[in-house]
RNA sequence: GGGCCUGUAGCUCAGUUGGUUAGAGCAGGGGACUCAUAAUCCCUUUGUCGGCGGUUCGAGUCCGUCCAGGCCUACCA
């Protein structure tokens, strides 16, 4: 290679406030196997990672273990770090945000926004949980809806109806930290006017170079038409994290902190090795990459470049945005036992097989991939087992005692042809397109078993005729093995070790798969990978689910068999007095009529008879719960005399009663037989 | 409502700058082999390439439009 690449590669840094599954795991498989390619390769690059370790969440963590944060957070990363290195991620430095490093680094880029005039300071009120002493960020708030009067809502915005809102809006605020009602309280907090790096936003986001195109567009349609709002990057004491010199009692929000942990880990990375710091992140022949999940975007692609930019630090040439896992199609759930966590994936399968079904599915857009649990097995034991290592296997033990043919020998032009393949699949694996690299190799893997079975090696062994030819076939097939060998190391770093094993000769370089090895001793052939079983699958989910069946046996008080999440999740509301609740007319009506809103996602319009003449039409928000037609000549329960409600589609003149977390779970409440429409219910 | 993405065989997908009769893997059916982890190999069925319209000598590929699904965003109890 003529001149090495100088690669700085990061993936988005865990949270350290609960354990790796394998939703994290695409992001960390999918970086590890782009740095072992860029490895391989001959290029000089870096995998850094670290812990985010700040914020009130940890603090909370800490609190409910009864432990300090440094010890909560010692504890997570040598788990998270534990769980990496048994799925094979190799990091060159897994750091900490709350290090030393950082603090500095910290402490620099804030001296760049005080020099550029970009810092203001503003009055923020905000709710105060006054038991725990903290400030609530709006998630730790849960109260009703101003907008819509929804019950249990979180403090930024609403399930039902959607609207956002600040947590001083909402209605009956509860702190879910304490479940007591929070007092309002103000405090200075520290904006960075982003505004003024609006331009050069736009500039780079857009430029084409850095971004996936449909990040691109979703920036420009979203923040950048118009101006962009500070940022607000400190927290008021008490938080767990770093106090902003210059502004005692006040600290960097998480958010601030984190990004720069990237820096802060190379940092320590070049401590130990000698190497220059500022070789990494100022000299921009450095090539630096993000690889982060798309709930993390705007971060990573605004306020991340903007504080790189005013720092004068290099910008990175690509942020790699990558979606969500889902299992079988839908999103990982703790029901379903779906929620797998590293650490339970490892008692049942190997490591290789998901690392390779991840590579499988992998491609350069911002999509969801799916695991699909039946084409896992099948996949991995098809693809690997079957074909791959199958060559090895069936062809390793004949030429055990002569070794490889001192000359490679004719083979229609295979290996050749293979070498040449090189190319594609390195530009592949270059464009993280895994999904194509791995369709290509395996294509490999088609052309050399027919090969082995034209040749029949097996009756070739039973002629002393015909030795030279047997070991001439397998010195090829053998051959032909350890280039897709090569060509998976990234994915697969145990095959081509135990390839090495094999053929005595390690893999070190991408350039070997060009040439082929002759005149070299073969040891006994040891098995490579085994087959996934069906059962270890169902195990492992069924241990899933039964871990989470004791955390929420060991987060439910009582004895009773109903999950006590209703309640955690919707506390009761405070006590009224009879003459109130009796304020609230609910009456028996019967659906007359039900029928579809054309353009409404959630709601369908009712009218509701109260016997005699007197109807009422009311839009209600159960149209993915019930089909209109089963509504039909209903009893139902309704509010009716809620003031009436003008909405996109027409008045709504009530409400009817629903339990469940909306959505497709809303259950209607009915009444017995007997009851008549217009009753009240008392 | 707005933005983005997707729609090709039962399933997962490939189809390069538009160019012959549209492909692969898996699954299904038939056969062969027995070296190999019940592995492998050969043969084989299936497609209005989401619909319609347009550009073109020629469209799965380009343009328009509609339909369906997904993600995001807004509105809506």
């Amino acid at each position: 290679m003529a001149n090495p690449r100088k690669i700085l590669v990061t993936s988005a840094l865990p949270y350290a406030n609960g354990p790796i599954h394998i939703g994290h795991l695409v992001e960390y498989i999918q970086t590890d196997i782009w740095v072992k390619f860029q490895k391989l390769r001959g290029n000089k690059c870096i995998y850094l990672c670290a812990d985010d370790t700040h914020g009130t969440a940890i603090m909370m963590s800490a609190q409910r273990k009864g432990c300090s944060e440094e010890e909560w957070i010692a504890a997570v990363s040598e788990e998270h770090q534990r769980d990496f290195a048994g799925f094979g991620i190799e990091f060159d430095n897994y750091g900490s945000t709350n290090s030393p490093e950082n603090y500095e680094l910290c402490k620099l880029f804030w001296q760049s926004f005080r020099n550029a005039g970009l810092v203001r300071k503003e009055a923020v009120t905000q709710l105060f949980d006054d038991e725990k002493g903290i400030f609530l960020a709006d998630r730790f708030v849960r109260g009703t809806c101003p907008k819509c009067a929804a019950d249990d809502q979180y403090g930024d915005s609403c399930d039902q109806c959607g609207a956002t809102y600040s947590a001083r809006e909402i209605i009956n605020p509860v702190s879910t930290l304490s479940d007591t009602t929070p007092s309002v309280k103000t405090a200075d907090h520290l904006f960075i006017q982003i505004e003024k790096l609006h331009d050069f936003l736009d500039q780079w986001t857009q430029s084409g170079e850095h971004l996936q195109s449909e990040i691109a567009n979703y920036l420009k349609g979203h923040f950048l038409n118009e101006p962009l709002r500070d940022w607000d990057v400190s927290r008021p004491e008490p938080y767990f994290g770093f106090e902003i010199p210059d502004a005692p009692g006040h600290f960097w929000f998480v958010w601030f902190d984190a990004p720069i942990g990237y820096m802060a880990s190379t940092k320590q990375y070049c401590d130990r090795t000698g190497e220059d710091f500022e070789s990494w992140w100022k000299d921009p022949s450095t090539e630096i990459y993000h690889f982060i999940g798309k709930d993390i975007t705007y971060f990573h692609t605004l306020f991340w470049p903007a504080m790189l930019k005013v720092a004068e630090f290099t910008l990175p040439k690509k942020i790699h945005i990558h979606g969500f896992l889902t299992v079988d199609g839908r999103k990982m759930s703790k029901r379903d036992g779906t929620f797998v966590k590293a650490e339970t994936f490892l008692k049942h399968l190997n490591p290789a097989a998901l690392r390779y079904y991840y590579a499988s599915k992998l491609n350069n857009r911002v999509e969801d991939l799916d695991l699909n649990l039946k084409e896992f097995t099948t996949k991995v034991n098809t693809d690997l087992v079957g074909k791959v290592v199958n060559l090895a296997s069936r062809t390793a033990k004949f030429v055990q005692q002569t070794g490889l043919s001192p000359e490679y020998p004719e083979d229609g032009g295979l290996f050749q042809k293979a070498a040449e393949a090189g190319d594609a699949i390195a530009a592949a694996y270059e464009a993280c397109d895994f999904n194509r690299a791995i369709r290509l190799i395996i294509e490999l893997a088609d052309q050399a078993n027919p090969y082995v079975e034209s040749h029949q090696p097996w009756n070739l062994r039973k002629d002393p005729e015909r030795q030279q030819e047997l070991q001439d076939v397998c010195t090829v097939a053998l051959n032909l093995f350890r280039q897709i060998a090569i060509y998976l190391q990234p994915v697969l770093p145990e095959i081509a070790e135990k390839t090495n094993s094999l053929l005595g000769d390690p893999i070190v370089k991408w350039e070997q798969a060009a040439s082929p090895l002759t005149g070299t001793p073969v040891k006994q052939f040891e098995h490579m990978m085994k087959r996934i079983e069906e059962k270890d699958v169902n195990n492992m989910i069924e241990e899933s689910k039964d871990e989470n069946e004791t955390v929420e046996a060991e987060e439910n008080t009582t004895q009773s068999t109903d999950s006590a999440q209703p309640l955690i999740d919707e506390p009761l509301a405070d006590e009224i007095t009879f003459e109130e609740f009796a304020k609230v007319d609910l009456r028996v009506a019967r659906v007359v009529k039900a029928e579809h809103v054309e353009e409404a996602n959630k709601l369908l319009k009712l009218t509701l008879s109260l016997g005699g003449d007197e109807t009422r039409q009311v839009f209600a928000g159960i149209k993915k719960a019930y089909n209109p037609e089963d509504l039909d000549g209903r009893l139902v329960v309704m509010v009716a005399n809620l003031a009436p409600r003008k909405m996109r589609f027409g008045i709504s003149e009530g409400m009817i009663t629903a339990a469940g977390p909306g959505g497709e779970e809303v259950f209607m409440l009915a009444i017995d037989e007997g009851a008549q429409p217009g009753q009240r219910v008392h």
